[in-house]
DNA sequence: GCCAACGTTGGC
DNA sequence: GCCAACGTTGGC
């Protein structure tokens, strides 16, 4: 079983809102990056565990776990000019985009905001979350980053400041 | 609102 | 293939 992190913006689509769907499960559309639309579509396995991480919010940090629920298909708003992802470029007969189900497993017992992830750059020097630059929605994680950021949430919350 | 860091586009 | 311009992401 592999190992991912799946950002979403709470504004637009937040781990509270997965919970709610039928079936607690979502279609990840909107994706228009190749290296995460590659990750989808090549490496996710249904069972596979993710980070629901929340972004462009505050605090930004990691809020639940979720799994991969479907193989990879076509990411259906990529065909909709309607849509705010329209694509012209996507053809139904050769789908450009492709999406996973995202199915809700558990919130945290608490939140793991970025702030204190990156507290345990120590521990998590490598994580792709933290590194210089990093952009992407969809990520790997290492196994032994998962444990230690799954594991904080035993942790007492660290002071504010 | 600012801006660093990327990714994409398109002229050449 | 190079690279400037532009658009987006996302923390702060």
């Amino acid at each position: 079983m592999a190992y991912w992190l799946m950002k979403s913006e709470p504004d637009s689509f937040s781990f509270s809102d997965l919970e709610k769907r039928p079936k607690q499960t979502e279609p990840w559309d909107g994706v228009r990056n190749y290296q995460a639309r590659n990750m989808m579509r090549d490496e996710m396995k249904v069972g596979d565990q993710v980070l629901f991480y929340h972004s462009n919010c505050k605090p930004p940090g990691v809020v639940g776990i979720a799994k991969v629920a479907s193989g990879p298909r076509p990411d259906h708003t990529a065909f909709d000019p309607d849509d705010h992802h329209f694509d012209p470029k996507s053809d139904p007969d050769n789908p450009r985009w492709m999406l996973v189900d995202v199915k809700f497993v558990r919130w945290l017992k608490r939140p793991i905001s970025l702030h204190e992830i990156k507290a345990h750059a120590d521990e998590l020097g490598d994580f792709r979350l933290i590194a210089r630059g990093n952009r992407l929605s969809i990520m790997p994680v290492e196994k032994s980053h998962w444990d230690i950021v799954v594991g904080l949430e035993d942790q007492p919350a660290p002071e504010q400041n």
